[in-house]
DNA sequence: ACAAAAGTGTTACAAGTACACCCATGT
DNA sequence: ACATGGGTGTACTTGTAACACTTTTGT
């Protein structure tokens, strides 16, 4: 009953799409000349569409009916960014009337990954992706800039955690490294004894054997994650391990994803309907 | 490009759906008549279509676009079992290929919540819903199953903070109450005198001044759960507290939730198209 | 020798655990 | 009086924080 005289429209369910927000140490100030304490660094895609045309959105895309939800996002990711993160942690689903000013009714599966160092290629620009320091965002397109307040808030209650501090420095790196990126990350100073300690007591990193020096003093031992078997995935959070080639679905023979998503490489799709949507 | 000779199909954006798991507190088990340390019970409904017609599923509904996410969890809920939580807390957002079964695709974003036994009606089943133990559940529909697990796994990590015990057991309870809770839903022995002395700590907890007495011994103090004004929200995660009349929108002549939702009263139509997805 | 960073020890205090004990109440 | 649950005390263990200290290295 009470079908026939509501509208149509307001019954149909919105569309759904897939948002990455990805943080990176990077740089820290411009008035220390990028050295002193390294800030977090994010990717944002600039809009090729309305609502909020040239403005600036996470990474995201149209969610596809034959992927799971992880592999959307991570080929959305791939398309509009070419990062390849190796973890991917659903954060949140937003949603609701209000977020879509302007455009269709939207509801964005956001998940949330860290990656090293290494891997954001010095924070080089792509054709219409830039950089931002977490302290100095643009103006954002919808409720983005929310979103990422969400993913820093989640960040900081977990950084002390190994496996994902870790994540924020790459394979191989020494306890002074894994301190620093906790200062930086909750802008808090950290007793650098007691976090050695808690550290080694967790059980999850291992010694490589070998010795690093970084400045010019006395080398430090250089350690890697290495959670005992046990252990592994037992983390109240559950984020999904993506294969090496997590692009591909164990055929190493796959087109790249960018040709198999469909999608021109417009980044910042993810609450306009892209070309993929067809009604 | 690659955009043409990819079937259209699969480029469809899934269709959204709610769905909720709702946990209360029942009697124990039928061994004991039922007498014994409480279970934890959880309503389901019987599908009305295809696929697992006639299966039971999570309680749940279409997306309305013109609502927000918890409200339309609010309604599918009310339209569907006539419960009315006070409070939501989204649990994670399901989706892939492979959980749709014979339907369409379908992503769900899940809701959990926690009601008193008074909301229970004495577990009275209504048309198509049922309760059950969650140690004794039936076979049911979709990945369903999984998701109850997955949010008696959340409930079971944060069962010991005042917040969620106390939602179990309705405004007022004495703290054998509360102690009892976290025994039936951790399995686990917990020790009673540290228990109270945690909970007072809290600060979360306001005597009422009233006596309870429920065997025939000395009577307990009774409290209610009353947290500081500058910590209420404070909880790493966040749940949506809903309005006391949460199915209308401060408008009290609002017609009941199950007529506007324009949804027949069946249940467990979240992972198949029901009437209102005309696409 | 000295500076700087690596790495260890020590102490104080807070939090959590186990368990013994007293108190209030109805029969 | 005594059984039963309400409520408190206490000693012990564990975890955390603060900070002094020793060691290793290059200049």
């Amino acid at each position: 009953m009470g079908y026939g005289n509501v509208s149509e429209r307001r019954m149909q369910p919105p569309q759904v799409g897939v948002s990455v927000v990805i943080l990176a140490l990077g740089p820290g100030a411009p008035s220390s000349g990028g050295a002193g304490r390294s800030r977090l660094w994010l990717p944002l895609v600039r809009r090729v569409r309305q609502p909020y045309l040239g403005g600036w959105a996470l990474p995201g895309g149209g969610l596809r009916a034959d992927l799971s939800l992880e592999r959307s996002a991570y080929l959305a990711l791939e398309s509009t960014t070419d990062l390849h993160p190796k973890y991917l942690e659903q954060l949140h689903t937003f949603g609701g009337p209000d977020r879509s000013r302007g455009g269709l009714p939207m509801v964005s599966v956001v998940y949330w990954a860290l990656v090293g160092r290494a891997e954001t290629r010095d924070f080089a620009e792509a054709d219409n992706v830039r950089w931002f320091p977490e302290d100095d965002l643009p103006a954002m397109a919808f409720d983005h800039r929310e979103i990422v307040g969400h993913a820093l808030r989640r960040l900081r209650e977990r950084i002390e955690y190994p496996d994902l501090v870790t994540r924020l420095v790459g394979p191989e790196f020494t306890l002074r490294q894994l301190h620093d990126v906790v200062e930086a990350v909750t802008g808090e100073p950290v007793d650098l004894a007691n976090f050695r300690r808690r550290m080694l007591a967790s059980g999850e990193l291992e010694e490589t054997g070998e010795k690093i020096r970084e400045g010019r003093q006395r080398p430090a031992a250089v350690y890697r994650y290495a959670p005992a078997a046990g252990e592994r995935g037992t983390r109240p959070w559950g984020g999904v391990m993506l294969p090496d080639d997590a692009g591909a679905s164990g055929n190493a023979t796959d087109a790249p994803a960018s040709s198999t998503f469909g999608m021109s490489d417009d980044g910042a799709m993810d609450d306009a309907l892209g070309p993929l949507t067809t009604i």
